[in-house]
DNA sequence: CATGAATGAGGGTTCATTCAT
DNA sequence: AATGAATGAACCCTCATTCAT
């Protein structure tokens, strides 16, 4: 994996958020990579394994930082909530096109090894996130509520921030082209929205 | 629009839910709807207006619910909102075909034309919701939240579950192909799931 | 199967008796057949398949003249076996192309469907001459000969006149390109030399 | 020519033999020989003078062989039939894949310069049978045949044999994979039959 | 001397669409 | 009104070969 990979890996990473796996052509990932399109199937063998390197290359910085959350043991179940809204809203924007490509490719069937592979991933989150709810619910100071559906809430709030976009943009007024902007607005306002949303969810009321 | 058109629509419809837009081939559509390959350019022209009339045959009966919804004086805000989240809830779950075809596209670029028609379509739904929690914000019994992203929260659960099927039938256990359990079970959880989380979230704690 | 299959499946015969099956593209068999290249999939399916009809097409015509051959029960054991080779050589030297293209096929691997479909017309060959010896040997006029060398021996000298034509136009002074001119002179020598020789080989000698 | 490029060159023979020339890939020789992809360039300088190459190193060994035989001066005319039968076959049969894909270069077109390699070395075999029947005749043994096709006939019986091997291992009913069996049980078989027939069909009749 | 990286050309196949009937 | 036949364009991939190292 040199620099060539990951150069190859990042142009199909634009153009599979935009038009999709199936809309774009090995072709134009040769060109908006500004190599031969021979070199994609040397390099990754086929348009399918680029895919799955693709998500390997991606993930392995996804899970590191899981895992970091995950060891921090000095912190209460609500802190962990607010670190883990504050680490993955960053994360999924900062890589938004990486994650509305996971999307696209689990609504859809495709293949069975991608989607296996992203359903893994996100099923792990899944187990992360639930292990936090756990502990706040044995130390009594979080409510019993619906644990996949709670989890289904902050990430489709935030798929539906990177999926979305055009429309929030219109809604929002901001350019469609300012991928920047639109980061870093959404950032501050997932943080903010979720954790009052989940703080208010999440809380046994205090009476 | 005869009855013909609807069949080969409604088999589309299907295949893109499964297997995205461009992943399907008209040869698919034209074998599972069980008329001529060339008949679907000669109903709809292309391949892409066919996309176009499905989004306005369905579209249709969404608009005429909401637009019902939305003439109700006789509700508190409240009780709009849970209304709006069973009628939401089940419509989605009902045509979750759809709802996936409208994600996928608004998610890739494909056609400004088909673009611009789902965000025109979803920003009508948005502005619905907002009037009702405007409502409520006016009444003293909303509290201010982040108004966009609380809609966003809204859909983006619904889609979660409507986009990412595969991987809660794994969390949950549900056979894959069982579709009618899936929606049954999803609809119940999603109603309850929605009416809580929104209550703690929009409602004035009265200490 | 209609006139265009069977020019098409005509120009294929021609290729690849001179250039094989792998160095004959579907390019190359579009083109000298005059049609688009899509509708060699568009007729046969594929370029293997392409092959299967030319071997189903050929062989119809072949069948039909064994079968005759064999259910003539006014003739002598030799009788018939002179009728064979006339009726054998004939047949071969007039397609030649096509049976150069069944020993291609059958020495080299390729696909098994194929090869299972070329070895089994051979063998049905073979089992007719078989009988005919047999018949032959009962009535104690034919030597105890080995059975499948002398039936390789008729095939393969006859294989060897069409797969090794250069050599032979080379050796004879034809003109290579004379292929009317081939035929007709190996057709007689092949007929007077099989027949000498098979009589000298099969005939118990009168001491 | 070192031991490389001969490993090189068996390793192509074999593959040729299976798969013909324009079905085996230089990446499957490299593959098979263990060497790298553009060693094969970089010491045959390219894939048909590797073709080339492996007929001149096989043809080496069968001139020496052929050259010898037609030294022996104290043998009869049917003496040297019969010993020409025995080291051909034995040479044929050991040299099968070389053999086959003599016969199937041959039959295609390819290259011109390799085809007339092909015919040089074919033609000259020929010449030597010719030679011994040619004295024969003179010593009033053989009969008048057809010269051409007699030799045709014993080429072709030989060529039968290697290039059908799959046919007839379903006649005689050996296994496909067991190379030796097949070798050892057809030389036999080719000798006597060769011989048999041979002497039937040259030899003078005493009655 | 040997090779990993890279490439232009061409492979077979499928695509959405058109057109004569 | 409906369709079977046909097509140009594009698909992904593999080919034999070259070249810098």
């Amino acid at each position: 994996m040199n620099d060539k990979h990951k150069h190859i890996l990042e142009a199909a990473e634009q153009l599979f958020a935009e038009k999709g796996f199936n809309g774009t052509s090995v072709r134009d990932i040769a060109g908006a990579a500004g190599v031969n399109i021979a070199m994609i199937s040397y390099y990754f063998g086929s348009k399918e394994n680029l895919m799955i390197a693709l998500i390997d290359y991606r993930s392995e910085y996804t899970r590191d930082i899981l895992e970091e959350m995950n060891n921090n043991k000095m912190l209460t179940p609500w802190d962990k909530i607010e670190k883990l809204i504050d680490l993955y809203v960053d994360k999924i924007l900062n890589n938004y096109r990486f994650y509305r490509i996971m999307t696209l490719h689990l609504a859809t069937s495709q293949s069975d090894e991608i989607r296996e592979k992203i359903i893994e991933i996100k099923a792990g989150n899944f187990e992360l996130i639930k292990k936090i709810i756990l502990e706040g619910q044995r130390k009594n100071v979080f409510r019993k509520i619906d644990m996949e559906l709670t989890i289904g809430t902050v990430m489709g709030t935030i798929a539906q921030v990177t999926s979305s976009r055009s429309l929030y943009c219109k809604l929002l007024k901001i350019d469609i082209k300012d991928d920047d902007g639109y980061r870093k607005k959404m950032t501050l306002k997932l943080r903010t929205h979720l954790k009052q949303m989940l703080k208010a969810h999440l809380h046994i009321q205090n009476t």
